[in-house]
DNA sequence: CGTCGACCTCAACTTCTGGTCGAGGGTTCA
DNA sequence: TGAACCCTCGACCAGAAGTTGAGGTCGACG
């Protein structure tokens, strides 16, 4: 419907960025998210997640860039759960070309190793298998590359040897991860921050493959 | 302090199962999570969290089990901010050997393409810098995989095309890891629900790539 | 045997988040 | 000029996540 709006999408130059009204705004998102309205559009800007332009008296005037971040915001909130707190300040930062804030979970203990190893212990290779363990070069070869390398993402905590030196399957994963984003221009030093997602994964690689030792096997299901 | 509990540590075998009163959980807990309190594990249990056995007088007795789930909880809740409803569904579908239900992005709408698709029309490369886009041999080779195999990653929505056919940056990551799962015999399939931890991937990786630098500071300035 | 600390339940209360609602009133534009 | 749209502001609300306290039991130690 309105077919007016977005209409041509052809190459448009840098003509007018055209501003939208809070309802045309609803329009768009309601496609991707059905619960957004008016009110709470106005409680987003309220609460800081966006700061649409206004006209001389007072109307909202949203830019295509608002609208994507209201996007953004609607769906961390919706599929991540992030409380809005969290949206804002990670957004605000981000603004200010700060970076990453990131629901964090980065600095507390350097030691989860402890627990790792008693589920060594316990769980053993009992129940699943998939207790396979790799050597340091093992592991060197797995991701391709080399021992300075995985010193170094070591020292960051980024990867991280089990209590007999070597290392869990899962540390492949996230070290070819880390060897993918360093091919792409990341390092380390700016991974730190990605250690959470580095942590995410193991977490749920633990979800996925852990309980198979402990418990009997997936399947899918979703709320 | 109450050096008792814990202490041996030693190879204890087949023994028995040590069950934990309330307060010696606690004790455990708090070194990890110092805002645990009783009330707060109790209130857990309330919540279909954990189901510690109970002695005859109706004492709680908590298995090492029940104090991981434990910890896997307020880790969750910490660090991720999901809800407990959330963790509860998440952890009661495993248990029953279903699998990860997980914060999920799936389902819903079957097609966040066309999203991704407006990104591309309407931001363009504007809002996020890092406009550099594969094509799909770049990506195969990037990643060492055959065609077949990201076709049926694409099947899979693990993987996907932008709207001009190229493959976005990130994209490599996200492969790379669904190659790195599957090289310890995860499979497609399987992956589905580690979609969603692609998916935080990604959200991850575009905050951390795209802007660039960063620094951390809150500042909580609304209104 | 008494008593002290750890534990129990249950209901009421609290705080915070994330909004919604409506009254009262301007703005736009066909 | 009037229908449709938009504005602010304060009140109100529901749910999540705990906390508190009153009243009572358990267990172990001296």
């Amino acid at each position: 419907m309105l077919g007016t709006r977005a209409g041509g999408a052809g190459g448009g130059g840098a003509a007018g960025r055209q501003l939208m009204s809070i309802g045309a705004v609803l329009n768009v998102l309601r496609d991707d998210f059905p619960e957004v309205t008016i009110s709470k559009i106005r409680f987003l800007e309220a609460e800081g997640l966006v700061e649409p332009q206004r006209t001389p008296s007072g109307y909202r005037k949203f830019s295509e860039e608002d609208v994507e971040r209201l996007g953004y915001v609607l769906r961390m909130q919706r599929d991540h759960y992030l409380p809005l707190r969290v949206i804002r300040e990670h957004l605000d930062a981000l603004d200010r070309g700060e970076s990453v804030p990131l629901p964090s979970v980065a600095e507390r203990r350097p030691m989860p190793l402890e627990e790792a190893q008693r589920e060594l212990r316990d769980g053993g290779e009992g129940g699943g298998g998939l207790g396979v363990r790799l050597g340091r070069a093992e592991l060197l070869a797995a991701v391709g590359v080399e021992e300075g390398v995985l010193a170094q993402w070591e020292s960051y905590g980024l990867v991280r040897a089990g209590g007999d030196g070597g290392y869990d399957v899962e540390m492949v994963g996230v070290a070819r991860l880390v060897a993918g984003l360093g091919r792409y221009g990341l390092e380390p030093r700016h991974l730190r921050a990605v250690k959470a997602a580095a942590d995410r994964e193991v977490g749920l690689v633990e979800q996925v493959v852990a309980p198979l030792l402990r418990h009997r096997n997936p399947q899918t299901r979703v709320r």
